[in-house]
DNA sequence: CAACGTTACGCTCTTCGTAAAGATG
DNA sequence: CATCTTTACGAAGAGCGTAACGTTG
């Protein structure tokens, strides 16, 4: 059995069962690849995917376990080179976050910035998706943090680490009758025309639970995943916004006014994500306390240390 | 990388850093292992092995790290075969026990018994040593499955069943005045030499604990880790003996007379352990399933789930 | 000087890429 | 017939074993 082999079977699901695509992605020969894996399928005993004559049509049970493992042990093999990285070239690598649209418009600028001067060496990737993406992502490999808000925790093997709290604004545009109408209200609320958070992206679940749990209805209009978006509209008197406190900057939204609701919604908590199984290199635990400062690298290793199986 | 250079690293550190037993050890040349491992800690850029001039003098830190990651490579790889061997030649394959020497002498050769007719085609081993090294066999993966009374959950990556609850008897020759003097108690018996198991072994440190608990100080003149052993001793009127209740067999000992003490030591729980990381063969969980009847095959599977990071 | 690790070298087996052939939908 | 996989083959390379050399204690 090879190495070899098992990224090939890893390339190959990945490309839905596509040889040629898999080889294209390996940067080498289609021939090579389906040589090596009907060897390893020679080796194993076994049939990795099933056919319909030549043609790979599916992945059988074993096949599946084995896909797993493999993944696994390509994961491992990653923190084995990170390993040396590490020690060798100190502070230089890449790291890559994963995080939804209003962390890293409204978050990470100031956390980036202060990690960019910390480690000026570190190349940065920001991958951006909704909180099931950002967790798959990082659970894959594909990211090492990420960063969102709930769902995150769902995967077994991700490490989630509470960032900070926060909540909700509702933003108008200047003379609104809401503005005039003494204390907000849920009943207040529903009954202008609402634009806020795609439900399923940052604590938007958690709005219509409050809502619900009222026993009121919010009239919601349009729905985005991007605060701009939301304030854009807002702006052209569409509806009235509800977005994330930290979404709104009094100077550069000066033709909108704010309306604190944090009375109305209970708070959210941001999260941060690793793998529990992932090496972490020095200015990765940097990032994680510039996010978090109260998860040092000592914090997180004993959350690690607690959470799972891991032990490096 | 290759997994031979992991496979070689991980032999090299087994062997104290012998790189001439490792190359034996893996039936190979030696400046075959000398030459990979170069090129690995060439490829990682550091090295992994401290050197006195030529000869390997310890581990580096990183050193540490990749050796523990390789470890776990190779057991995952361990597992890609099983998942072969277990979908191709049903139930043929090889069951691995560490256990105590109790329980190998009185509690296993029922269940071993069943096993053998279940599954006649899976070869057998049983690896003997105190609870500790029970734990830390199947830890690294020598063992499937280790059998043993306390201890056995220090092991972070090991799941641990409750197999069943067991206690204690003393055992005198016929005559023996503790035989006449109404209910036993620890004062009593404290009073006579004492014959028992080592502590450290099974359920010894919990008989110590119960002693020194009660302000009483037991006079032992000797310990075993062996029942028979004990009982011989015991037969030559050298002291009494305190054992597991299953190693009183009325027939066999019809020399010895037995008085159970229940009533005087909390109940021992015999615990079976896993691996939480191993892929279980199915005539593995069939073992199981004859030790600790309530594990099932799902029962196990849930208790994988809930304990560990294992996503299989 | 005995035990151990590294270097040197030649052989063999593997792997990889190109080209061609065979299947599938 | 376009797409995809397998087979065939030759060249390049990697791994292994023997033998010789260099070090360590």
């Amino acid at each position: 059995m090879k190495l070899q082999q098992l990224r090939y079977l890893n390339e190959v699901a990945r490309q839905d069962l596509n040889i040629t695509s898999a080889a294209d992605a390996l940067y080498t020969s289609q021939p090579g690849v389906s040589k090596q894996i009907q060897l390893f399928e020679e080796e194993i005993g076994l049939q990795v995917f099933l056919r319909n004559g030549k043609r790979l049509t599916g992945i059988t049970e074993p096949g599946e376990q084995i896909l797993s493992l493999a993944a696994k042990v390509m994961h491992q093999i990653d923190n084995i080179k990170r390993v040396g990285d590490e020690f060798s070239n100190i502070e230089t690598g890449t790291l890559t976050i994963a995080t939804t649209h209003t962390q890293a418009r409204y978050k990470l600028p100031a956390v980036v910035k202060a990690f960019m001067t910390a480690y000026p060496h570190v190349k940065l990737n920001i991958h951006q998706g909704n909180p099931s993406q950002v967790a798959e992502q990082v659970a894959k490999g594909d990211a090492d943090v990420g960063i969102a808000t709930e769902y995150i925790s769902d995967f077994e093997n991700l490490l989630c680490l509470p960032c900070y709290e926060w909540n909700r604004c509702v933003v108008v545009p200047h003379g609104h009758p809401l503005l005039l109408d003494g204390a907000l209200t849920l009943e207040k609320l529903a009954a202008y025309p609402l634009i806020t958070y795609d439900f399923g992206y940052t604590g938007g679940s958690l709005v219509s639970k409050t809502f619900s749990e009222a026993g009121v209805s919010p009239n919601v209009v349009l729905t985005a995943i991007d605060a701009d978006v939301i304030k854009t509209y807002v702006t052209l008197g569409l509806g009235v916004g509800l977005l994330a406190n930290m979404a709104y900057d009094p100077e550069r939204d000066s033709n909108l006014a704010m309306v604190d609701v944090s009375h109305l919604f209970p708070n959210s908590t941001t999260y941060l994500g690793v793998r529990k199984d992932a090496f972490l290199r020095g200015y990765m635990y940097g990032f994680i306390e510039l996010m978090a400062p109260k998860f040092n690298r000592k914090a997180v290793n004993e959350a690690l240390k607690i959470s799972g199986t891991s032990s490096l």
